[in-house]
DNA sequence: CAGTATCCTTGCGGATACTG
DNA sequence: CAGTATCCGCAAGGATACTG
């Protein structure tokens, strides 16, 4: 299994345990509070795009993104601009015309997203193969 | 707003597109994945604890982490089983004896997120002020 | 075009009780 | 101890129709 830039195990856990004592204990459930906006559905994937393409139209969004829903962008893309990850610009014309771009602190979200997502390509086999066993899941309620 | 180490836009966008380009614009659905799964509850919690303790038996996950049911974290263990991140040794003793540990994947996936981590932590303040707005949320449904 | 307003399904995740 | 088996509420997210 092909690990990028290789860092011992130590080295690891002393970064890991360095992070997570800057967050206040108090603060561990702001890490799931992050993944539970950043981490809904589409999110992320709004970042990237906005990340790569600078500025944009809500419709313009919606073309480069496949399958969202009107309700989901919008709904995701305030959630963003209520996070801070995302200025909205409104116009205030008609036909209406509002864009959207990442803020500062989104394009520092992107930043510390890169890691992530080159070594979910690096390992993009291994996730495949567990894939194949999801049907077989373990809390019954499998009625 | 503090950015730790400070990238150029330029850069960001340079090296978002190769992450992105490295998965297939079929993966592009592993993200979400990567993110459904270790985005879950509890799963980011269990995998910086397991790399932080080592070795570590169910109850004592559960000691660690106050407020997981015990379902949960049965769920969510077999999942990062499942996804290759967690390797479950069972003793087949009686009382039973199981215990987890972090593979290598598991390893590689905390070693990932230290950077947003860290970049939480420093952005901590502006993520509590967004959190104040919470309550009104667009998409009404709010009968 | 950029949203709202509804309705509806799905599944997460908590609580509780039970078992080998 | 390390799980299963159920029951349940709630919120995410899709589909569709409508509006300024």
């Amino acid at each position: 299994m092909i690990l990028g830039g290789r860092m011992d195990n130590e080295e690891i856990i002393r970064q890991s345990q360095a992070a997570c004592e800057a967050l206040s204990a108090e603060d561990d459930g702001l890490k799931r509070e992050v993944l539970t906006h950043a981490g809904n559905r589409w999110s992320l994937g709004i970042v990237h795009t906005l990340g790569v393409a600078g500025r944009l139209r809500h419709a313009e969004i919606a073309r480069r993104m496949r399958g969202v829903s009107q309700r989901m962008l919008t709904r995701s893309l305030r959630q963003l601009e209520r996070d801070g990850l995302v200025t909205r610009q409104d116009y205030n014309e008609v036909p209406p015309r509002v864009d959207y771009e990442l803020s500062e602190l989104g394009r520092g979200l992107l930043a510390r997203m890169i890691p992530l997502w080159m070594w979910v390509a690096e390992n993009a086999d291994g996730f495949r193969d567990a894939r194949i066993l999801y049907d077989s899941d373990i809390s019954s309620d499998t009625k």
